[in-house]
DNA sequence: GGGAGTTGGTTGCAAAATGCAACTGACTGA
DNA sequence: TCAGTCAGTTGCATTTTGCAACCAACTCCC
């Protein structure tokens, strides 16, 4: 990855985030993990990934700092994958995403529901400004480098 | 294996945005879009992506919904590329990746500042409980499941 | 009216990523 | 000793992506 570096669009931080989420499986297995699902095999089985590319997306998401190994057991020493703290500040991109899909896409497939845990409420991802606090709409959004995202955007 | 494994992985919300916006390229090109770049040359000079891919890309986000053809000339009939409201409702997606890039990946990069247009004040994306209203973090998610694929009963 | 320029693509082929299935190595427990 | 589990590795076919050249419809300019 990493060489979408060509032109004016270079290494900003939407970049940066898919070089290590953005390819077809590793924010499946980010949603695996966090669902509960820490070893190997419990992966490939839920996913349906191939044992190659589990391999492979698990060590370029540890290398990103994103889960860690932790011995569960020695004779075989054997591993399994934990959210470091940045792993667990990609919840708002997994929540959001599903969001979009429960209201733009998913009408009939199985839903989860995410809540709040000590208050059993639904949670919602959103923009919010942070001086008034309101939640934000694509239209309210001013980037400072770049253009403006018109009304009829 | 555990109860909540059983068949989630194959059609949930998630997985049903990534089948959108899950590639190499596609949510780049909606980034493009974002900020006000609305034409084949714009985005491919933008991003450095190939004309034939920009060209599969569009036609696939438009296919899903996502933008849409408006045309801006006749002789050669031309059209730019928009954002429909499904579109815009991705922006939690662009922000949270932005923010997390931001914090945990692109600390020398360039930096885009999203504000809100009528405070000037920087954009947060957040989880949020829609009864307490709390920002919550991964650790207090709680997931309920409805699975509407049951096992070969 | 003939060439150069602009825009928005298409085509062909090489390179890389992914999918599939079989296999390995370290151990267990019987 | 022998089957079974777990976490991968290896080899190869298929699919997706990257690169570069090309095309088609117009405009502008002389």
């Amino acid at each position: 990855m990493s060489d979408r570096t060509a032109s004016t669009a270079e290494a900003d931080s939407i970049t940066a985030a898919l070089d290590v989420i953005g390819d077809r499986w590793s924010l499946l297995v980010l949603r695996g993990v966090f669902r509960g699902l820490h070893r190997f095999g419990e992966l490939r089985d839920d996913l349906g990934i191939a044992s190659n590319l589990l391999t492979t997306r698990l060590c370029r998401l540890v290398d990103a700092g994103v889960l860690e190994k932790v011995p569960y057991q020695d004779r075989p020493v054997r591993h399994e994958y934990r959210l470091t703290a940045a792993g667990r500040d990609l919840s708002p991109v997994l929540v959001a995403l599903m969001q979009w899909g429960d209201v733009h896409r998913n009408h009939d497939g199985p839903r989860t529901t995410l809540v709040h845990a000590s208050c059993d409420a639904p949670i919602e991802n959103l923009n919010r400004c942070t001086d008034c606090g309101a939640s934000i709409d694509a239209h309210e959004i001013r980037s400072t480098e770049t253009v403006t995202v018109p009304e009829d955007a």
